[in-house]
Parts: C-alpha cells; structure tokens; sequence
RNA sequence: GGGCCCGUAGUCGAAUGGUCAAGACGUCUGCCUUACACGCAGAAGACCGCCGGUUCGAUUCCGGCCGGGCCCACCA
C-alpha cells in the first residue's frame, strides 16, 4: 500500500537499490545498441553548484531514457582535479614550505575528500553513472594517458617547447591559454608623455599612453603612414622619457591616427599588437618583468610591482616636466578566468600544442557533428576563426599533469620519456636515459599541463584508448556529447582538435548544449554576490524529484535562465498530485489482474477511448520530444495532461463506475481499472527519466505484481501508438468537459457546493450523438437528476 | 565593429500562417465533494516591442527600427 511521500526515505532507498541490482552497468558485452555518453568531469571543488545539477540532470535524463529504449547505455563520470584553486588552498591550509612532491600529495588528499562530498551530492539526486567507470584526471593511470597522449602528439611534431610571448598571470606565476582570459571593463588615466627629438621645432612630440610604467621596454613609436602630422618625422630618432633611450619613429596602418595624439609607444609588450609589430618590424624584445609581474631591466625601478611601477613613474614624469596632462580612458583589460587578476605578455619558454594550420579540419569535423541547439556550431566556428596563436599547455604550477621530457641543460635537447615507463615524474623520476647526446646533464620539466590538456582526452580516456581495442570501438566515438555553454571554446573545441589528431575520428556525434543556471534575481550567481542556491538544500526542501524536474522546466536549450522558487515548489505538489492519485489509482484496481484481461472485449466508454487515446498521443510526442533531448516539453506536457485531464476530468468522470459496481455493472468497472491501470504505468515510464525516485517507488507498490519486470529501471518504454486517434471519443470527452464546466460554474454563481444536486440539465449540441455516449457521466459527475438532450448550437441550460 | 539569442496578461513563460493565444505564480469568488485544502471549481487580467512588406488572412514568414542579454574582435 502507497503512505504517504517520503522522499528523505525513498530517494536513498532507490539509488542503493539500483546500485545493488545493477540497473545502471554497461555491459559490453549485450547484444543492445550501445548509446554512450562523454560527461564533463565537474572540477572538485567540493560542492555541487546549481549549473552542475541542471546540467547533469540533462545528462541523466537522456541515459535514463535511452536504457528504457532498450539501449545499452555507457555512462561514465569522470572528476577534473588539478588546478590552481586547489593549490590556493591547501597554501593557505599547510603553507607554501612543502616540498613539491608533498605538496602534491596534500593536494590528492583534500581532493579526494571533496570528490566523495561531490560524489554523494550526485547520488542525492539520482544521477546514475555506471561508477565503475569512475575517472579521476589526478590518477597515475589518467596521467599515463595524458603524458602518452602527448609524446603521440610531439612525435608527430604537434606538441614542441619553444620561447614565444604569451599570456602570464603574474599573480599566479604562470602562463595561460587565450581560452582562461576574460575582459573587464575599467577606468584608466591615458597619460600625454613628452618624448624628446630634434626632428620638430618643440623639441619635443607627445604620445599617449595607458601604461608609463613600460617606458623602459620601448622599442619604437609608430605613427599611421597617412598620417600628413607626422610624415617629415618618420625614420627620425626620440628619447624615451625618464629612462632616456633613442628609438626610431616607425610607421604601421595598425595606428589610428584619431587615438591620442596619433603617436603610439611600442613596448614589449603593452598590449597584443606590440607582439605583432615585434615581429612584423622585426624588433628587440625587452624582458620588462620578471615572473611575478616585478619590473627587470628598468634602471632604479628594477624589482618594483608593476601596478606600484605605474604611480612611481607617473610621479616621476611629473617631476621632470614630462607628462602634459592626464584623461580618464574607459578600456577593457584581459583577465585571468580563475584569479580575475589583470594579464600581461610576457616571452617565456613554454610548450605548445599546433592549433595554426587546423582550423578547417576542426570545424569540418565540428560541422559533421549534430549540435543541439544549433546555433551552438556557431560559437565554436566563430572561435576556430580567430586561432592566431597556438595553445600554450604548460603551466607552472606543481598540481598538474608532468609533462613527460627532459631537456639538456647544455644543448637544450628535449628529451621524450618512454612510453613503457608513463606515468613519470620528470621532477624525482630519472631520465630515459643517463646523458644527452651532446654529453649535457638532463633536467626534468617542471611545469605541468594546462587542465584542459588532461579533459580534452576524456572520450579517449573512458573509451579505453590504447588499452581494450573491442572496448573502445564500442564506445567510440560517443554518441552524445553533453556539455555547458560556457565550455565551447575550451572543452568541445579542445576535446575535438585532440582526439582528431590522436585517432583521426572525431570524439562525438551529438553535442548537447545546455545554459547557465542564474540567480532568482537574473544575475549571475557568486559567492560575492552572495546569491548562491545549494542544491542540498533544495533536495532537503523539495526533494531530488523535484529538484530534477525543475531542471527539466528550467533547462530552456542553452539559454540561460534565473532559478525560480515558484517553479520547483510547483514540482513538488505535482509529485505529490502523481502520488495521491496513484493511491486512488491502486484503491481501485484492487483485485485486477491486468494479466486476465482481454484488451478486446473491453466495454470501454467514450471517457475511456479518450484517455488511451491522449496517452498513445503523448508516448509519441515524448518519444520524439526525449530524441530532441526537449525536456521542457516533456515535463509541462505530461504535468498538463496528469493533473488537468487525467485527474480533475477523467478520474471524476470514472469514480462512480469504480465505486458502484453494483450500479452500474462490473463490465464496465473493468474498462475504467483497464484504463487507470494502463495511464498510470505509461505515465509512471514516461515521467521516469526525470523523476525516478517517485515513479518507481509507485510502479512497486501498484505494479511490480502485475507486470513481467519487478524495477521500472529496468522496464520498456511504452509502445508507439498502439491505434489511431480515436476522433469520436476525443471529441466526446471535449464536449462533456465543457458540459461539466457549465454545470460548475452554475454551481458556483449560485454560490452551491459543487457536489450539490441539480434537477435537471438540458443540453443543445450540433452532435447530438456525441451527447449520448456521455450522458452517464454527465449525470454521475455533475450530479445531475435528468439530462435533456436537443440539437442546435452548443448550450447547457441548468435547473437547479 | 562581427556573430548569436530574446522582447507574449502584474510576474515567469509555451504554442500556433486562420475558431474565444497554453500553463504556472500572484489576485478575486466559492467549496473540507469517500486520492490530494501542498486540494477542487469559477472569475478577472494580453492592441503577442514599434514600423513597413509578403498573404484572402500574421503574434507566427521577410526587412527595418527600438529595447534586453550573451559570445567574439579592437582599444596605445
């Protein structure tokens, strides 16, 4: 017998039961098409955000589903582990001091500890990876896949160690990719520097500047070669303010002549397009600060911060006469997506990964692949098109993949690690072999890989690469690629460019892209702001179930979309209406055995013949609804048709023939258990994949007895359309819902008790026929003495 | 500057080339009707952003404008 809903004692008791009897294993073996799934690995840190849960809910919904559809489904979950965050803290906890190797355990240690928080956040709501194939990108295994990845890729000469300018973060002492960086907007003093020549009767030109405290690295000034101003100064010599060196006035169609005085300083490097001009002009470069942003090569103010270096400049330029006058200038600095602190350019040596020259191949493979929704093609395309760099992959940083080499310290050979030792720890682990060949000792690379180095191999990783060759033609490429919006331009676009050079396929053949959860109030949500929602504290309040259908209702196809209270408390009574009329449900289908019952020589009413017929509807729109990963229109589909026509119509429309046999005949008693029995178990299925919990719990008590299959995990999605739409009984059942109305709102304007008598109700339709085969229900639930029945335009006349 | 998304009752939000444009929240009025008052019934509330075009007919298709959001590029 159904209690009441309890979803604190439920929900567990189903996630262990699944887990027990294997509901979720992926058998490579079964004869079953294989769906298999490449899911992100969340990064650990330590709890669960309501994006994670919208989107993992995504995920869970479409393996549930497909396992209903008699798929054998692979689904994974892997855990994104190393990065700068974590070494942030477990600083802050046991200090700077430790030993890189210690350091590095500290950091396994606290991870794990926030992996298995994560984890049972995950099982709270019902998630149902196969956690047999649980991924850790800090494992020595997911490392030798990684560092094999990689000598793969130098092999083949697409990973080289080269000094080129790149984009440091001189907070985190390490360089980035241009994917990490984000733009914020601020004010800035533009600074009017006097630059000093013999080339003009002033004795001097002014240049305008954002950031004086480069002075020291500047290599030339460029003006725009239309520029009339300035033609009589080009290839003419100025003095570089406060430090006094001469450099040549150069020209470049880069210059825009109506920014500041049409003069600009090239330093290296200010900005992106002195990198360019470097090259393109072929100047010096000038090592302008050390790795933590401190000023080299600057004279007096050598070693000072560069944000301390820029009002110590501006001081000093006021001292000597040199800065004409000060603006506010509204600019966009780059930042680091992690620490939000301000990015320079610095030349340094790093390793990259070839991006320039596959562009194409990128985006053909992209192209290929099916994007939901598709627009979402675009914002990887759109960035495939701006690649001007290649993808700088060390970091250096001490939690991270090693890079498997080692360099002579005297010729500077990279040296490969060998493929039979991976992993290895080029920082303790000894070289390939003892000495280079020029004689030189060897040093082991201490930086360690970019994040995104290690999740870009995800579905080679899970798919069992280079390991189990049956095991990964079976899982690969995936079939489904789910994944946030936000991650496009890193994960999807690295992921694809990786596993097209590792194994010449791309990774996934559907790519399905979900928004951002904000906050109620549409802004982002960030502990700053102090709006975050914890999803513990929502499955406390309203249950996993609920918690997964407002992902459902909320999860609007890359669209980004604030967390509504009103929408999840809505959930939660609709799992209590499912619950409740599954009560009245199971009350009236006792002693009926659905076994004995033959379909055929039913006595179905009108009211029957439309509720199976709506049902054969719905099971093919949510077929084709659940194909399109459309959530949203599931869920409001079948809460719609649950609550509003199969609860406040039909169930008062059949209550009588379920109470009163005696009346009004067993036969037709047996139609109307038919029809509950049948609604309810296709409604139960088709609601399963997004909340489980409930459905199953239901299926259980009502109809594991009754049907082949004890878990409903473990059952069959309903049949297609078993017959067509059955017009007559839907137009029936159309007219007696408007006939109840009319009596209802008598009723009410009458101020009367809706189960009050009335004598008589006289009704005119165009079909009178129609009328006929509804008449009893009309009758039983407008408790209706008489009705009356005449042709003509619709009317209902009631006489109390 | 380039690209993308969006603009529907007080709020959130579907669908649709053509009968009275879902549903939810909120509001108002009744009703504790043997599953549910976390419920049921009824009511009020929308010139479907603005202007043109296509069409017999547009909220729906096309163009422009206005407004909101996101991504990318540039910014000395």
């Amino acid at each position: 017998m159904l209690g009441d809903w309890k979803p604190k004692e439920i929900e567990p008791k189903w996630q262990k039961k699944w887990e027990e009897d294997g509901a979720h294993a992926f058998d490579p073996a079964s004869k079953k098409p294989v769906f298999s799934m490449d899911t992100p690995p969340p990064f650990t840190s330590g709890d669960l955000h309501m994006g994670h849960v919208l989107s993992y809910a995504y995920f869970d919904f479409a393996a549930r589903y497909k396992r209903l559809r008699g798929f054998s489904v692979f689904y994974p979950q892997g855990w994104d582990c190393q990065g700068f965050p974590t070494e942030v803290k477990v600083e802050s906890k046991f200090g700077k001091k430790l030993p890189p190797e210690e350091f590095r355990a500290k950091c396994v240690e606290w991870t794990e500890e926030f992996i298995a928080r994560m984890k049972g956040q995950m099982v709270a709501i019902g998630f149902s990876p196969d956690w047999r194939h649980e991924y850790k990108t800090m494992s020595p295994a997911y490392h030798r896949k990684v560092q094999l990845s990689l000598l793969k890729m130098h092999e083949d000469g697409l990973v080289y160690c080269g000094e080129h300018p790149v984009f440091w973060c001189p907070y985190c002492a390490s360089a980035i990719a241009k994917a990490e960086t984000e733009e914020e907007e601020r004010t800035a003093d533009l600074n009017y520097l006097k630059f000093e020549t013999d080339a003009v009767k002033e004795g001097f030109i002014a240049i305008a500047t954002t950031r004086p405290e480069l002075l020291h690295a500047c290599v030339a000034v460029f003006v725009n070669p239309g520029d009339e101003r300035y033609a009589g100064l080009v290839g003419k010599t100025v003095k570089v303010p406060v430090y006094g060196q001469k450099v040549s006035i150069l020209t470049d169609a880069d210059v825009d002549p109506a920014f500041g005085t049409g003069i600009v300083m090239m330093c290296t490097f200010g900005d992106k397009q002195d990198v360019v001009w470097t090259y393109r002009h072929n100047l010096p470069v000038i090592q302008s600060m050390d790795v933590y942003g401190r000023l080299l090569n600057a004279g007096e103010f050598s070693g000072v911060k560069i944000g301390e270096a820029k009002s110590r400049l501006v001081e000093r330029l006021k001292e000597c006469g040199l800065l004409i006058k000060q603006e506010k200038l509204q600019q966009v600095v780059k930042t680091h997506d992690r620490c939000k602190k301000p990015i320079e350019l610095i030349t340094s040596r790093q390793w990259f990964c070839k991006l320039k020259g596959f562009e194409e191949s990128i985006k053909k493979a992209a192209r290929e692949m099916r994007w939901v929704p598709e627009f979402t093609l675009q914002h990887l395309i759109d960035w495939a098109n701006y690649i001007e760099w290649d993808w700088v992959i060390s970091r250096d940083r001490v939690f991270g993949t090693p890079l498997p080499f080692w360099h002579c310290r005297k010729c500077g050979q990279v040296v490969r690690a060998k493929e039979e030792s991976l992993p290895v720890y080029p920082l303790k682990d000894k070289p390939p072999i003892a000495k280079c060949a020029c004689g030189g000792e060897l040093e082991g690379e201490k930086a360690t890989c970019d994040c995104w180095v290690d999740s870009s191999i995800s579905p080679l990783i899970v798919s069992k690469w280079t390991e189990d060759e049956r095991f990964h033609s079976l899982t690969y490429p995936a079939t489904l690629r789910p994944q946030g919006t936000e991650i496009i331009r890193t994960w999807a676009f690295y992921t694809i460019y990786r596993c097209l050079m590792l194994t010449g396929k791309p990774p996934f053949k559907e790519v399905l892209v979900n928004g951002m959860v904000l906050a109620p109030d549409g802004k982002k949500m960030s502990k700053s702001l102090g709006n975050v929602i914890p999803p513990d504290k929502l499955i406390g309040e309203y249950s996993a179930d609920a918690v997964r259908q407002w992902a459902a209702l909320s999860g609007a196809f890359a669209r980004d979309k604030p967390f509504s209270y009103k929408d999840i408390k809505y959930c939660k009574s609709f799992i209590l209406k499912l619950w409740n009329a599954s009560k009245l449900v199971e009350k009236s289908l006792e002693g009926f055995d659905s076994a004995r019952v033959d379909a055929k020589k039913l006595k179905l009413r009108a009211v029957d013949r439309w509720m199976l017929s709506r049902m054969d509807e719905l099971v093919k729109q949510n077929t084709a609804n659940y194909d399109n990963y459309d959530y949203f229109a599931i869920i409001t589909s079948m809460q719609d048709f649950f609550w509003h026509e199969f609860c406040d119509y039909y169930l008062e429309e059949a209550k009588h023939r379920l109470y009163q046999p005696e009346k009004f005949g067993e036969e037709s008693r047996l139609a109307a258990q038919y029809t509950l029995y049948a609604v309810l178990l296709d409604t139960l299925k088709m609601l399963f994949p997004i909340l489980p919990h409930a459905s199953e719990e239901i299926y259980g008590e009502v109809f594991a007895s009754r049907e082949k299959t004890r878990l409903l995990a473990k059952s069959a999605w309903p049949e297609v359309a078993k017959q067509g739409r059955d017009e007559e009984a839907v137009k029936a059942a159309l007219l007696l819902n408007s006939i109840l109305s009319e009596i209802r709102r008598f009723k009410a304007e009458k101020k009367m008790a809706l189960n009050a008598e009335v004598a008589c109700v006289k009704v005119s339709a165009p079909e009178e026929g129609l009328v006929a085969l509804v008449e009893e229900e009309v009758r039983e639930a407008g408790k209706a003495g008489k009705v009356e029945v005449c042709g003509g335009e619709f009317k209902v006349e009631v006489v109390a």
